[in-house]
RNA sequence: GCGCCAGUAGCUCAGCUGGAUAGAGCAACGGACUUCUAAUCCGUAGGUCACAGGUUCGAAUCCUGUCUGGCGUACCA
C-alpha cells in the first residue's frame, strides 16, 4: 500500500469517527509539500471542511489528527501548520518497503488497472500520402505513441490507426505531377498540373519508374496512365512513409484506407442515418448537416452541389466506422490548421447517437525548426519540406522523441537543430540517460568486486538524506504515470524523469555504492537497481533507448 | 469581426488541475576529478507569473475585460 492510500485511509475513518464526513463526501487531498521541511505528505482535509462545519480548519485538525489512529511504525508524526494543513511524516521502514516493492514490481512498476481494459483507439499521423513524412508529423508520431503507450500503462485497450487518404484530388494530382515528370524524363511532354506537387521525390519516383518498367507507361492513353501512376505512387510513398516510422519506432497496428470507406458506400450510409434524423436539408443544390443543433458556429456541407460528398461527410463516416469496429473510446491528434474542425465532427458523431466526450481531439501544435538561428519554412505543396527522416539521421530517434515530447502538446514548439545536434551539455536527453548509464556501470563495478545484490537484501542501512530523497522521488512515478496517462500529458514523463536523474546524480556525489562495507553496499545497490527500474520503465514508455555505457 | 492556442528568469520550458516562501535546464560568474564515468556535482546572481478587475481562508492556476503573438474561420482535402 503506497503512503497515500494509507493515510487516506485513515483520515476516512477520522472523518467518519468525529461526524465530519461520510466516506467518500469529500476528496481527500494529500499531496507532497514543495518544502521538505513541511513533511512527506499533506493534506488540506481540514481546510475544506472549514465551510462546512463553520469551524476555525486549525481547530478542525486537531479533532482529526486526536481521531486518527496511526501506526507509529509507519508514520511518525503528524503536525498542524499554515493554515489548517496537516502534514505526516514517514518513518524509514516505511520508504524500505516501498522501495522493495519497486524492486519486486520490476517492469510493472508504473502500471495501474483502472483503464479497466477499455478499448480506446489513437489515430495519428495520418498524413496525406503525396509525400515523404515532415516534422510535424514526426511531433504527431511521438505524441502518439507516447500516449498509446502511457494508456496500455494504465491498462486500457490500445489500437494505434493510420488514416490513409488515399482518395479524392490529392490523390488524382499525385498521379498527374508523377506523369507529367515520368513522361519527361523519356523525352515527350505533358502538362504539369496546376496545383501539383513540386517536390523533388516526385522526380525521383518517376525516375525509379523509369527504371524499373521502361517506357510502359508512356503507351497507356493518358487517363489510365494517371490512374495507374497515381496508385503505383501512392503505395511507394506509403511504404517510405512506414519505413521512416519503423526506424522511429512507432508501428501502427491499422493503416485504414479511405477508399476502402468509399468502396462500401458507408458515407452514403451515414448520409441516410443523419436524414432519416431530421439533421440534413438542402439549400443552394447541397446538401447540408444542421451541425449548429449540436454547438457548431454554422452548418456544413455534405453533398455539394455538383453531388459529390465531401471530406467531411467521408470523415464522419470514418469515424462511425471506427465506433462500429467496437473502440469505445476515440482519440485522434491533429494539426493546429484542424482545430475549427473539432466541433462539427463533435457535432456529427453526437448527431449519430455517439456517446457525448467518447471523441476527443488533442491539436498538436506547430513545430517551428530553427538552424542556424533562423525559422526554416516548410511547405509540401511548394516542395520545400524538412523531412522526418532527414531530422531523424542528423539528431537520432532518441533526442528527437524526447523533444517532442518534452513539451506540452498543445504549444508551439521551437526546435532548435543546432542544438539538438551539438547536444554535448545541454541536452536533458543525455543527462537522464547518462544516469542509467551511471547506474549500469556502477552495478558491474560492483559485481567485479564479488557485491552483488542479494534476494531478501537488507535496505535499513539506508538513512542518508540524500537516500530517502530517492525513494521518495522513485515513487512518485506510478502516480506520474497515471496522471500523464488520465489527462493525456505525455510531457509528464520527460519532467519527472530529469528530476530522478537530478536526484540520483545528487546522490552519487554524495555516497559511494561499492565500498567495503558489504551490508551497506548491497543496501545501496538495491537502491539504484530501484532507479535503474524506474528508469527504464520510463524510456520505454518514451520509446527511447537505455544506454548501459555511454 | 468571431473561434482556438499561447504569454512565468536574458533564452527554452516545468509548475502535479486552487495550497504554504515561484522551479529546472541553458547562458553568466565562482568552486569540485588520485574516487563507482566531470555527459556530473556545489554555490552566486537573475521574477510586477502580459495588464486590470473579480471569486475566497488562499490565485501563476478559476471568472470577466484589455493588450500582444500564432493558427483557423471553403460546396479544399
Amino acid at each position: 500500500m503506497t503512503g497515500t492510500e494509507y493515510l487516506s485511509n485513515r483520515l476516512t475513518t477520522a472523518l467518519k469517527k468525529k461526524d465530519f464526513a461520510e466516506p467518500g463526501e469529500i476528496t481527500i487531498g494529500l499531496e507532497r509539500p514543495k518544502f521538505a521541511e513541511h513533511g512527506d505528505l499533506a493534506t488540506n482535509v481540514a481546510i475544506l471542511l472549514a465551510r462546512k462545519l463553520k469551524r476555525n480548519p486549525r481547530e478542525i485538525a486537531t479533532d482529526i489528527v486526536q481521531a486518527l489512529e496511526l501506526d507509529p511504525d509507519v508514520v511518525t508524526s503528524a503536525e498542524i501548520a499554515g493554515a489548517g494543513f496537516i502534514n505526516f511524516r514517514f518513518g524509514n521502514g516505511f520508504y524500505h518497503n516501498e522501495l522493495r516493492t519497486i524492486l519486486d514490481a520490476g517492469s510493472r512498476f508504473g502500471q495501474a488497472d483502472w483503464g479497466n481494459k477499455k478499448r480506446v483507439q489513437i489515430e495519428f499521423v495520418s498524413a496525406n500520402p503525396t509525400g515523404p513524412l515532415n516534422i510535424v508529423s514526426a511531433r504527431a508520431a511521438a505524441v502518439g505513441d507516447v500516449l498509446a503507450n502511457l494508456l496500455q500503462a494504465v491498462d486500457c485497450d490500445v489500437e494505434r490507426e493510420y488514416y490513409v487518404n488515399d482518395a479524392g484530388r490529392q490523390i488524382r494530382l499525385l498521379g498527374m505531377s508523377v506523369s507529367a515528370r515520368y513522361m519527361a524524363l523519356l523525352g515527350q511532354t505533358e502538362d504539369f498540373p496546376e496545383e501539383g506537387y513540386h517536390g523533388l521525390y516526385i522526380h525521383e519516383l518517376a525516375q525509379q519508374l523509369v527504371d524499373e518498367s521502361g517506357d510502359q507507361f508512356a503507351k497507356m492513353e493518358q487517363a489510365e496512365r494517371w490512374k495507374a501512376l497515381s496508385e503505383l505512387a501512392l503505395e511507394k510513398l506509403l511504404a517510405s512513409q512506414k519505413e521512416v516510422l519503423h526506424s522511429y519506432r512507432l508501428n501502427f497496428d491499422s493503416w485504414f484506407r479511405e477508399k476502402k470507406l468509399r468502396e462500401n458506400n458507408s458515407h452514403i450510409d451515414v448520409l441516410k442515418t443523419l436524414t432519416d434524423k431530421g439533421f440534413v436539408f438542402e439549400k443552394d443544390g447541397a446538401k447540408w448537416f444542421k451541425s449548429t443543433q449540436f454547438g457548431d458556429e454554422k452548418d456544413r456541407v455534405l453533398i455539394t452541389g455538383e453531388g459529390e460528398p465531401t471530406y467531411f461527410l467521408v470523415d464522419v463516416a470514418y469515424h462511425a466506422d471506427k465506433y462500429n469496429r467496437g473502440f469505445e473510446k476515440l482519440h485522434d491528434l491533429w494539426g493546429p490548421d484542424h482545430h475549427g474542425y473539432i466541433k462539427r465532427m463533435q457535432a456529427a458523431l453526437l448527431a449519430l447517437g455517439y456517446q457525448e466526450g467518447s471523441f476527443e481531439v488533442t491539436i498538436i501544435q506547430q513545430v517551428n525548426l530553427f538552424q542556424k538561428g533562423e525559422v526554416v519554412k516548410m511547405s509540401k505543396r511548394a516542395g520545400k519540406i524538412i523531412e522526418m527522416k532527414e531530422l531523424l539521421d542528423e539528431v537520432g530517434v532518441d533526442v528527437a522523441r524526447f523533444f517532442f515530447i518534452a513539451r506540452r502538446t498543445q504549444s508551439p514548439l521551437d526546435f532548435d537543430m543546432d542544438l539538438a545536434k551539438n547536444t554535448s551539455e545541454e541536452n536533458p536527453v543525455f543527462y537522464v540517460q547518462y544516469a542509467h548509464a551511471r547506474i549500469c556501470n556502477i552495478i558491474n563495478k560492483a559485481v567485479a568486486q564479488g557485491i552483488s545484490l542479494p534476494k531478501q537484501v537488507n535496505l535499513s542501512p539506508l538513512d542518508k538524506k540524500e537516500e530517502l530523497l530517492l525513494i521518495k522521488k522513485l515513487i512518485e512515478f506510478p502516480q506520474t504515470v497515471s496522471k500523464a496517462a488520465k489527462y493525456l500529458e505525455p510531457h509528464r514523463i520527460p519532467t519527472y524523469l530529469q528530476e530522478l536523474a537530478a536526484t540520483f546524480h545528487k546522490f552519487y556525489h554524495h555516497h559511494r555504492v561499492v565500498t567495503d562495507d558489504v551490508e551497506l553496499a548491497q543496501a545501496r545497490l538495491g537502491l539504484i537497481k530501484g532507479v535503474q527500474i524506474v528508469l527504464a520503465n520510463a524510456f520505454k514508455l518514451l520509446g527511447i533507448s537505455a544506454p548501459e555505457r555511454m
